[in-house]
DNA sequence: CTGTTATTTTAGTTTTTACTAAAATACGGT
DNA sequence: ACCGTATTTTAGTAAAAACTAAAATAACAG
């Protein structure tokens, strides 16, 4: 098992991440169109962490990159997250969560545009 | 599984005080002495959200409290705990993780003396 | 080259977590 | 009542995590 894989997996926003990458590969873009209520730097941020953390492999193919799980990587941990997916009560808890922490909108604060070198 | 399991174990610290309560019980003094490193403050703290979590007993006795842990309480994620502690690969995983966390000496900043109302 | 789509990266903000020191509480002994 | 030991709680700090908006990058199409 990763080192990693236990603080990667106590987050139900990565969770879910893992969920939609767990049985096939799919895009950033088709990712993020799975939870819009984050912005898509959001999830490339989450993504980047899963991949540092050794737990997913990444594809470059065109314009798109597809990410699916490196499910070898979880050990025992990977047989606790499919239990969890397969039940019902697992999901509304993950909801809940998700509502409990989402995030308001912020006050503004632009950045100076940078000038190309 | 209790739903919290997930982000009580993402933790060292706590996995620690877990591994100290999971064959039978201790007050929250011997669960102290046993990490040194950090005030009975924050143990105490620790030991209070894992008692919310439903994932830890406490029996009061005399002037002790008795904490021991809810095995049933973890499901199939018990067993990866215990596959950790009986790791050497682990112990040396865990060691490494306290050591990163440590917190350093902080600055000052008494608090105003509260009078007794 | 220009424009479009896909994605990452940056810089800053907010929230959460883990901690400390000190004060407060609880319990029993004398 | 006062004292000592055991423990919790409070108030504050620091750092990490999670997020946003905007800018930057990349790959392709025309």
């Amino acid at each position: 098992m990763e080192p990693d894989a236990l603080s990667a997996i106590a987050s139900p926003r990565r969770r879910e991440i893992l969920r939609l990458v767990w049985n096939g590969e799919q895009t950033a873009g088709a990712i993020h169109r799975s939870m819009p209520d984050v912005t898509f730097g959001a999830v490339s941020l989450q993504l980047r962490s899963l991949v540092e953390a050794g737990l997913v492999e990444v594809r470059p193919q065109r314009q798109n990159r597809y990410y699916r799980a490196r499910r070898e990587a979880f050990g025992p941990v990977g047989q606790i997250l499919e239990r969890m997916w397969a039940d019902a009560l697992w999901k509304l808890q993950l909801a809940a969560e998700l509502e409990q922490t989402r995030r308001g909108p912020k006050p503004r604060a632009r950045r100076a545009k940078k000038r190309k070198v």
